[in-house]
DNA sequence: AATCCACTCGCACACCGTACGAGGATTGTC
DNA sequence: GACAATCCTCGTACGGTGTGCGAGTGGATT
């Protein structure tokens, strides 16, 4: 009895394209809209059908099943990361260039938030990401694993800041100040127990979120970057 | 017109419980139990009402809806993480232990890798473990938001970490050896590009997995503490 | 005895992913 | 032209999901 085995669009053939049918490049354009417009519960199969003009099931001929619809529509998000080349600049400036440039595409695409992790990322988009994050550590001086686990390192912090980000956003960026400062007495509640905290929150609610959590990352990467580059040198 | 607005089972009052009911608590053991057997997936409110003996929407008197019930499951697992007292052990050791303590929980509980950064975390639970970072970075020497930053940036590297280690082995983990050399052979056909890649792809199936990704972990928290230490010293 | 209230639960609704198989449309071959 | 093969569409149906509603039950209080 073998298990659930592990599977992934990009590692099968697709279907031999022949005939007059719709693309794959057009499905996965309507799933990002769909994506994009309502979020990754918004998408449905009956939805994507209808958007385009299509039967409810007519797209399962270009892909098994949902999960290869959000692997495809997930690769598209890697598309819209880019690595600098690192030859340039210097690795240290590529790195935060990357990292910046990955939260800035995830928290522009935040249904991609819920796919980090969960999806295996194979797909052209995401290998060319990795490759280039690859060259630019083998640049920096790390050799062997080194260069993945520094790799992992980065992304692991990228993506780790980022995904709380969009929730917070999700639930919590489009309050009026009236709903704002009632959730905020509401938290104040939970942390009752820890003085600390309280003074915290009340700390941070003067200042602007957006600037604030784009403090915070910064200094996490910052700090990352430091550690990364003491290995270099001992 | 208000947005949907931010809501947790933590910031309201509970209903008072009087009469011979059943308890919260006997409702949450078993949802973890039913976590435990079958994953986010298998937990549905009818799965959850037979396990107790109870009707399919018995549980939605003491819940308002399902997610109020995975944000009770969810602190169940902040519960299991232990902040080692840093004025023992000096706030490296303790940052060290915390971060393994998470690690080690999460893959205990894998179903609540889809929970982290989904979910607000504002139990009990959740607040100790975060009062006690606090407290951790605090006695390390940093002052403000810095405090703040520091704690973000250590849960982000660990859940950024352990949350794709989960997905992996959800995956790949009970996979046995054929299955593996295949899917490993179909994963090179991916990265067929990029030859560096390639190398690693062959190089890493010498290894036992689980052993390089806690080395793997370790060499990005080393990096991380490093970097943060950095941080207190200029 | 009457009233209240915590609590249970069957039913129904609207949705979901997708298996299946009958059809239509297009192409290639004679 | 005819015929077959292939590509592609989609209506129907099945078994699930979360949950709103309102009738019902049983113990405690008045």
């Amino acid at each position: 009895m073998t298990g659930k085995s592990f599977s992934s669009v990009w590692l099968r053939e697709p279907r031999k394209a022949g005939g007059p049918g719709r693309s794959r490049e057009e499905i996965v354009k309507a799933a990002v809209e769909l994506l994009d417009e309502e979020g990754l519960q918004g998408l449905s199969m009956r939805k994507l059908g209808a958007k385009l003009s299509a039967g409810a099931t007519s797209v399962y001929w270009y892909v098994a099943n949902k999960d290869e619809l959000l692997e495809l529509a997930y690769d598209e998000v890697w598309r819209m990361m880019t690595v600098p080349d690192p030859e340039e600049v210097g690795w240290r400036d590529s790195a935060a260039a990357l990292a910046h440039s990955m939260r800035r595409v995830i928290l522009r695409y935040p249904w991609a938030a819920d796919l980090i992790g969960r999806m295996p990322a194979l797909g052209p988009n995401a290998m060319r990401v990795a490759n280039g994050m690859r060259k630019m550590f083998d640049l920096a001086g790390f050799r062997g694993l080194d260069i993945d686990f520094a790799n992992s390192t980065l992304t692991a912090y990228v993506f780790g800041m980022t995904i709380p980000e969009v929730a917070w956003n999700a639930t919590m960026g489009d309050l009026d100040d009236y709903d704002a400062d009632k959730t905020r007495e509401m938290v104040r509640k939970a942390a009752a127990d820890y003085p600390d905290m309280l003074k915290r929150i009340d700390m941070g609610s003067y200042e602007d979120p957006a600037y604030m959590r784009e403090l915070c990352f910064d200094f996490g990467l910052v700090s990352l970057l430091d550690g990364l580059e003491r290995r270099l040198t001992t």
